[in-house]
DNA sequence: GATGAATGAGGTTTCATTCAT
DNA sequence: GATGAATGAAACCTCATTCAT
């Protein structure tokens, strides 16, 4: 990694949080360059305007936690703790993503709506990505009979999507983790149930 | 009502979208001005400040989608029917909710967060309101023999909440319905299964 | 006096205060409101514009103080009494001076400098005349043998203003009356030191 | 000096003038980037806001007054030259001070009196300074012997306060210099009056 | 004749971005 | 390549004034 690269690699990180707190528009240069202790001119060599940086910061808050799940995905021994890697990941995650802003899904999705396109698109990438990823799941699961034949993954992606995403929204508003842990039990009972009962 | 309220309520109707859509911050007194057809002056003529107009625009969605859930309360026949008064209420609403930016509740927590406190307070009241509510109806539903003895009012809330406001937020994001039905259909089934069998 | 005429001299009687505080720009047409409890469509049906207000309330201001100095003028019995006049008003008149926001002709020639040339032409007038009536009274005095056959008018009515507008504004700003006792006592020993030995 | 002090100097040099001709209120930001031929941005990037441009500009005024004043004491030989300093240095300032926009002591002190506190405590701090001054000299006169006896240093400080900043608002205001200088030949004969016989 | 809602120009300030050094 | 002073558009807000009712 070269010395560019660094920099580039440590303004994101150090900026991550600071436009998850306050959204695209909310966050200022002079924020970043608080959160950095850089210049604006050193900010401006790095990236061609606040949007690459908004961008960048929203690819690696979603990438802590995908990696978080794919982890957990590949130490999973059957189907359904393929699924179970999704609440799972939260689990460990939550406390982390509370205390930082709150979740960049939620957020994004909210905040970018109609501001910010190039945002929007990056958010909705993961929850294709994740729904999708869901379906395969379910459908090996099937084959395998692991899971019931009526099963319907694309259900299962999207309540998954939803308990997650609106606990984690919640939680962080009224901080009241219980919302989170509601909704986490909630999404695990919703992937047991699917399970055939020879298992 | 004399011409300044009706001018207020009228200025009022007109914004709530744009505040909706792009948040606090977001929408500038050119997209009020816009949106309602007139001056600035017109604008500080009738309200204090921009926080006033977003916050009372703030309240007006609220009480859009509160006044729906309230009619489906106040026709219930029983306890489970006041339960289900929200997700009948978003059911039945879900198609403007949809068409005006999202679910405001939603779009507020996560826009007006760190930004905008007075904002944040009133959607949080809201968020209290439900939540006491959905309690003191499994109260009674238990107390009537309605629901099974082990209800827990406090988990079923937050979960209505969660399901309802992030079905919302993914609907609106990915303009994909479905995540609303899903929703929905599994906040019915959770209260279903709260009622005893002698129902 | 018709209504119209009754609602006009209230109106300036009430804002008079209002503009030798906060000086012409920085009287707002709410502040105008505010101190007479009408409207703006009032005042406006009463006066052309702003302007036209704050002549009148200036010119009512310095009326309020040519009217002490008349009136001591005319009850001298000698010329050097009718000097003494200008001390005397101020002596009578500067704790109503120091407690209605200062003396209006140094506010109005400091203020109004470059701003408002009507306003200022207003307090010149007041100067000129002053000038022009101590150097006829000092020219009598000569003439009658009553003060010293070297007296300069034209040094004295300069030495009267200065002193007089000087203390009175920086008793005003100071909050200090001393300034304007040492002011007093100091003008009125340049009179008596004009006064011929026969006396 | 870097850049950044180099401009800020200009900046107050270039508005100094224009601050003691309109006022606080009076002066706009444009005017201040038409007398600086600056931008409103180059300006707020080097203060924090219009008025601690004023403030600065203020100070730069009384400052360029207090220098003079300060080398005329400094060149003084006896107790009574350190008093004669004050009019002396209107004396050498004056054609200076009325084509400036008059005086700022008297400006700032009829200007900014309700509205603008910081620089009423500006122009404050140097009346207090100025009598402190005149004070103590004649106290140091008074046990060398060079004054009389029951020469009074606070009233004779109000006294050159007055007439120097009384003569300095009339003058400029009547455009008359005859003001000044009589006000200045007054403090003159004040000082003179007070010196001891055997001197 | 009085009202007060609406106007629109102008106020101060902040922002993302550029570019000479 | 980094700096930070300068830009200028756009932000929020206030003002004196007008005019339909």
């Amino acid at each position: 990694m070269g010395k560019a690269e660094k920099t580039r690699a440590a303004i994101i990180e150090q900026v991550a949080e600071v436009f998850n707190r306050k959204g695209y528009s909310g966050a200022s240069l002079q924020d970043l360059t608080e959160a950095t202790q850089l210049t604006k001119g050193a900010i401006y060599g790095n990236f061609a305007d606040k949007q690459e940086v908004a961008a960048e910061a929203l690819k690696y808050n979603i990438d802590r936690i995908a990696a978080v799940i794919v982890e957990n995905r590949n130490s999973a021994r059957c189907e359904a703790d393929r699924l179970m890697a999704y609440p799972n990941a939260y689990h460990a995650m939550y406390k982390w993503i509370l205390s930082n802003g709150g979740c960049p899904i939620a957020n994004t999705l909210t905040d970018a709506d109609d501001t910010n396109p190039q945002l929007n698109r990056l958010a909705l990438l993961f929850v294709k990505k994740w729904r999708r990823d869901v379906e395969k799941t379910v459908e090996a699961g099937k084959k395998s009979g692991e899971f019931l034949p009526d099963t319907n993954g694309s259900e299962i992606g999207k309540l998954l999507l939803t308990l997650i995403s609106g606990g984690a929204m919640l939680a962080k508003a009224t901080q009241d983790h219980g919302f989170m842990d509601s909704a986490l039990t909630q999404a695990e009972q919703i992937i047991s149930k699917q399970k055939s009962k020879s298992q």
